[in-house]
DNA sequence: GCCAACGTTGGC
DNA sequence: GCCAACGTTGGC
């Protein structure tokens, strides 16, 4: 039986590779490398598959907040930056035989009319468990229940007018 | 730029 | 296995 979709929210600091780099990388898709924290690991190493749909949040940002959509068109493989010592996130704990970091790949999907910052997502009440809202939270992969992908979906399109 | 919160490292 | 020191994240 097939698995259902799910969903996701990645962090991004625009400054490095914002939803607008996504939109005009080589077919609107990239490898989402330097995820170097092991919960963040395991969840793109066992747990987000191919057509799972991802919020597109922009961190160290002003305003932070959710810029867009995308989906996932590779599960989980080795990040292979993390052999190159050249790379910023090299790691030379990870081997190629036995590789720690693990990433997939997104592919575009939408950008929102207007950023949803995170002061206006905080005022949601449907959104009030949601991870990324936790006090201290930091995880730059976390799981996102549908009905919050939901949420932010209709918050996106009443915002757009 | 500041700093609170969190994760990792390494001495013991 | 404890925990202090250190490094990083990320909002403000």
């Amino acid at each position: 039986m097939a698995r259902s979709r799910h969903y996701w929210l990645l962090k991004s600091e625009p400054d490095c590779f914002s939803i607008d780099d996504l939109q005009q990388a080589p077919d609107q898709t990239t490898y989402w490398d330097g995820v170097r924290n092991y919960q963040a690991r395991n969840f793109l190493r066992d747990s987000i598959k191919q057509g799972d749909r991802v919020l597109y949040y922009h961190s160290n940002a002003k305003p932070p907040g959710v810029a867009g959509v995308a989906k996932v068109v590779r599960d989980g493989y080795p990040d292979f930056t993390a052999w190159d010592p050249k790379d910023a996130h090299f790691d030379p704990k990870s081997k190629a035989d036995d590789p720690t970091w693990y990433m997939v790949d997104v592919a575009f999907e939408r950008k929102f009319a207007q950023l949803l910052p995170l002061d206006l997502l905080r005022q949601q009440s449907e959104l009030a468990d949601m991870e990324l809202l936790r006090k201290g939270s930091r995880l730059s992969v976390q799981p996102v229940a549908k009905a919050e992908f939901d949420a932010i979906l209709k918050l996106a399109r009443r915002q757009a007018g």
